[in-house]
DNA sequence: ACACCAGTGTGACTTTATCACTGAACTGGC
DNA sequence: GCCAGTTCAGTGATAAAGTCACACTGGTGT
């Protein structure tokens, strides 16, 4: 317990306070960590697994924002617990995920007493705003297949993943991703099967 | 001097060491506070006025990102300091501002003993995060149509703008701006001049 | 009065999004 | 095994948006 990140350097009093107050919680993936709406409980602090941030437009249609992995701590849920709106976006656990719930009390005094805790927050924040601004700029003006090849090229090779869940990675419609994924096929770049992808030459 | 904002309240040691080192400086509009690639000499906390950051993309178009105005600081900059890079995006001065310049050090004493500099920070980058969010998800779903309506519904009349202007704020081509201007005109809803609509009615 | 140039308009074409529907592949029950 | 229900994938038709190329126009300065 509290073995790993940020929370293992901290003074003595605060890592007293810390083990007791709180809670570590495991996820198993396909969990969802919160969604659009809901109120935030408790600050979670990413020990070790991946969690993917994703949002719905009024359209209906979704897009991944960016993920999360050992040592973030959840910056839309400081957002939240600060002014007390629910999430704009919801959370969905990739890998078994580990994370401490650090309530509110407690992460003020950390703020307080801790730089390593405030520089692995503003850490956290920086790559945030560094994600967001290059999906933004990816989405408003990158070609889909290019997108679409780079995002293959980043995996290995038997790829489990429907059109649909890759139309939500780019953040386009299904149909888009269908016909450009058939188009490769027809170059002989990939081989599609149902629910899966093989990538044979990028 | 250091009369308005966060840093009005500091405690009455900060506030000395804040009026030695803080260098107050005012930018005219049309002034580019920092670009692209350039590095971070100090974290700009505006104390009046609005600044624009953009951002261009290797296609070569740009798009308005988010605005700063009274007493945001710029979490670009932080990141920037932090981690060393230089700036991925470009800040341009849009009203007359004025902003404190807080060096790295007093900015690391102020993070630890103040609380209330630290709830400005989160604040800031709150609104940014949330700012981009709704970025995406608009440049990802929405029509341009309804997006340019919006936009020029939210000012008041005679806007003085150019189509390529008008694009960049809305993350598109100066092509598309320019041709639905003309079909709002046939309807009516606008009256077109060269750098200026009037809005005649929405 | 003329040259220059930023700003604008538009045609032709490509890429992407949307709608509507078909069929194919898995699932669970019987 | 066979069938019904469901999820996933393919595709035509059409609309919206982006790209490229080029013409025109209104203002500026000389």
């Amino acid at each position: 317990m509290l073995r790993h990140s940020i929370l293992e350097i901290l003074p003595p009093e605060l890592r007293k306070e810390a083990a007791e107050s709180i809670q570590v919680m495991r996820f198993p993936p396909g969990k969802i960590l919160f969604s659009a709406g809901e109120h935030c409980k408790g600050l979670p602090l990413m020990l070790s697994g991946a969690v993917k941030v994703q949002m719905t437009g009024i359209s209906g249609n979704s897009i991944v924002l960016y993920r999360m992995g050992a040592d973030d701590i959840c910056t839309l849920s400081i957002g939240c617990l600060m002014t007390g709106y629910g999430y704009r976006a919801e959370a969905f656990v990739e890998e078994e995920s580990v994370a401490a719930l650090v309530p509110r009390g407690l992460f003020d005094r950390l703020m307080d007493q801790s730089a390593a805790f405030r520089l692995g927050i503003m850490e956290s924040y920086g790559r945030r705003l560094d994600d967001l601004m290059l999906l933004v700029e990816e989405v408003a003006f990158r070609r889909m297949d290019e997108r679409l090849e780079e995002w293959l090229a980043a995996r290995c090779s038997p790829i489990h993943i429907t059109h649909q869940a890759l139309a939500v990675e780019l953040g386009t419609a299904r149909e888009v991703v269908s016909r450009l994924l058939k188009e490769l096929e027809r170059k002989g770049r990939v081989q599609l099967s149902r629910g899966r992808i093989d990538v044979t030459g990028l």
